[in-house]
DNA sequence: AGGCTAGTGACAGTCACTGACAATTGACAA
DNA sequence: TTGTCAATTGTCAGTGACTGTCACTAGCCT
């Protein structure tokens, strides 16, 4: 059993967490200050930063909380898989349970539209870009050792992995800047993607 | 023959650049601050910020000179190329002529020593990842272009660029986290990298 | 019950950045 | 050359993210 003083802990921070994903989707990222969420949920300024490193941690607290998933699922991946496909399945699979994740603190739809707000706002965009130069680190390492291969003497771990993630960033961007914004458009437009990448790399496109 | 005060202009702009730049590479981005970029330079910091838009622009103002260059390069690449092909030339071009780019600025040490602080300094490289979407949609539109085919409908443009941008961001960083730190060692990972790619996305690497 | 300590609020300070206004200085015509 | 206009700059005040410090409160444990 928890103590009282853990369980009021986890009660501010998800406080806190719940209350400034609401005013970022309501009113955008950069017109909500941490001062006006503080306020919000009756803390001081102070005691947000003790719970969040940054304005932007809390922003890309719900991508976040999914990428220990997806790590676990591509480690989980049949080994006859190629490496991409594991990586493809790993995602699917990620979407697939999205929910049990993050039901605790938000419901699906704003990590949706939180993915609006992340690809609307420069700074939180760069942030997410940055975040995701370590996940693919993390990928190229799980990937390395599924094949058995030397990360430090073999690229083809982090190449894949770096094709993938331009793929994937790419899905993000183009479903955010669409008009379908359900979870099954971000799954049909990845699909479509990965399996273009063939197609895209080939000598010319004239030739049709 | 220009105005003297448009040279005064000139000059106080590439003096605030060189300053900053020094100052960047020599004690880190982080521990330089606009007030002593300002000081330096004997300007007021409101100064600076009518010349840059920000510090991180100031950072990445000799990146950002190379790029109007680069996406020169693909539009005249011979329209016989294969999308990724004409791609790899006109980066390995832009990297032959980065001197005669910068030069008015900085040296081209300077350039590959900034590369460092960018990929070593984490909100440095947050910018750096944000602004490498903006330069891929302006690739996407001109290989769009130069292959005749609608960006709109088509997703290879973009998807080819993706790859590529994914690939290159891979090099920046193995170039930067390795010993040799030279243009040629830059080069010969990027070829390296870019021809890694098909053999990478192999069904298995197992096999050998 | 009372000492210990984790968690908090209040306060002061740094740094990036912005708006407003006054002072300066180059440009240009009379 | 001189006076006017406009561009450039400095100063000042303010906002917002973030950090260090310190005293205080409240849960914990004996």
């Amino acid at each position: 059993m928890e103590t009282l003083r853990e369980r009021k802990k986890q009660r501010t921070r998800e406080a806190l967490l719940r209350t400034a994903l609401e005013m970022f989707t309501a009113q955008g990222y950069d017109d909500t200050t941490v001062d006006d969420i503080a306020r919000a949920v009756d803390v001081s300024q102070r005691t947000f930063f003790r719970y969040f490193a940054g304005k932007e941690e809390a922003a890309l607290a719900l991508q976040d909380m999914t990428v220990a998933r997806l790590l676990e699922a591509v480690r989980e991946r049949p080994a006859h898989e190629a490496p991409m496909d594991a990586l493809r399945q790993a995602v699917l699979e990620g979407w697939d349970t999205l929910n049990e994740v993050i039901e605790a603190v938000a419901p699906v739809e704003v990590f949706l539209r939180m993915y609006q707000v992340i690809e609307s706002t420069p700074v939180l965009l760069a942030a997410h870009l940055r975040r995701s130069v370590e996940i693919e680190e993390a990928l190229a390492r799980i990937l390395a050792d599924r094949e058995g291969v030397d990360l430090a003497a073999d690229p083809r771990p982090r190449l894949t992995v770096a094709v993938f993630g331009g793929v994937m960033r790419l899905t993000e961007r183009r479903w955010s800047g669409g008009r379908d914004h359900s979870l099954d458009a971000l799954r049909t437009l990845a699909v479509s993607h990965l399996e273009g990448i063939g197609p895209a790399l080939s000598e010319s496109w004239r030739t049709h």
